[in-house]
DNA sequence: TGTACATCAGTGAACGCGCGTTCACTGATGTAC
DNA sequence: TGTACATCAGTGAACGCGCGTTCACTGATGTAC
């Protein structure tokens, strides 16, 4: 039942992304060649007809981890307000509660360092393409910008992983870091964050203004 | 070949205290049972008259990492210099390329949020004596001090944890964001940071002086 | 205090299971004439 | 353009291997008398 080279390319691309969002999710460790086939809608013994060893997925899935979000980042980064309300948006619960649509940085932090060259390439390349669609957006200029970039993409990758490390375990100091983090970043970036989240909602409640 | 009590219980330490720097290390997927009791000098079959399942290892396994971390970060606590110190050491290349030994935090975050609860409750439980023992040493005190301590750890984790993806696959981005949040960091505790590395040997042997 | 026996931390073989990978096979696609 | 054949993406059974876990066994320790 050979399928047509259109729908053969198609069913590729099918299992790259699918195992990066698992991978993602999971962990690659987790994640079986199985698993990856079966999600995609494949029996596992095709997966060898496009991959030569499930090392070669993990390096391919983490560059596809990578594309749509930089793009994205990149796009934002075109304009101020899109940008602060890129980041606005990462330090929150939905995306803590959501790695395998979220942040690849963050997602794959603890997979990447143990990962062959080819996927370590494709994270350092993603962190760099951040790193520098992030200065451009970062109030000073020059080195002081680049720094700002640094410890901006630090503190909201390190808030996002603490949150998650922690979960359940302690919902409320979860909520915190996530909360202190976000309106650390919008300072970095010279703004002040609109509140969020359920104190920010009774407060709006009380004043008798709907929320935002 | 029944042994003392006290031998009996030395060897269980041994067990855990072996399989929390191995999980430290290489993520708790990849450490077998085998490879803890062969690590701890034991074989395998032991590892049951210990513990009911390698869960409850894992979950043993975090609360012993991050004893000795919380114990030495609390005591550095108690004075302002002895702090700092122990701040500036954590934003190292020697300390990114020894996890198994480093902080617990760093180094278990890819596996906390997968584990079960008690795992995670001493995941968490560990970030909260972190958190303290920072606190009381930002500027500013109440709750600036509070967002302080977030903040700072938040970025020194997630430097060293984006710094570990990274690795050698790109070690002069990894350097930099080591040394750029090494520097933030000391800001932070209201500190200007001594500078390190290459760079800052060349600088002082241009001004003539010998290393710190 | 000395003797008899139960306890249990250790050993090493074995269990079922899921992993990554290989293979023979199928049959529609793509190509050569 | 039509026919004959090679290609190859898919299927599903099978491979060896290491995993977590169980088990029968050993023999020094710890305890009961």
């Amino acid at each position: 039942m050979k399928i047509t080279k259109e729908q053969a390319a198609a069913n590729r691309r099918r299992i790259v992304d699918a195992s990066a969002r698992a991978f993602q999710a999971r962990g690659v460790d987790a994640v079986g060649v199985n698993d990856v086939m079966k999600s995609a809608g494949f029996t596992h013994g095709g997966f060898y007809n496009h991959f030569e060893s499930k090392d070669a997925l993990v390096a391919e899935a983490f560059a596809a981890a990578f594309a749509p979000a930089v793009a994205s980042v990149e796009g934002a980064a075109s304009s101020a307000d899109r940008f602060a309300r890129a980041l606005d948006g990462y330090l929150t619960v939905a995306h803590r509660d959501d790695p395998a649509n979220g942040c690849p940085t963050a997602a794959l932090v603890g997979d990447a360092g143990r990962q062959g060259p080819a996927a370590r390439g494709a994270y350092a390349a993603g962190i760099g393409r951040f790193l520098a669609a992030f200065e451009s957006r970062m109030p000073g200029g020059g080195e002081a910008a680049r720094r700002a970039a640094i410890e901006t993409l630090a503190g909201m990758v390190g808030a996002m992983v603490m949150a998650r490390g922690i979960g359940d375990a302690d919902e409320a100091l979860s909520m915190e870091i996530l909360e202190t983090a976000r309106v650390a970043t919008a300072a970095h970036l010279g703004k002040r964050a609109a509140p969020r989240g359920a104190k920010a909602a009774r407060a709006r409640a009380r004043r008798g203004r709907p929320g935002a």
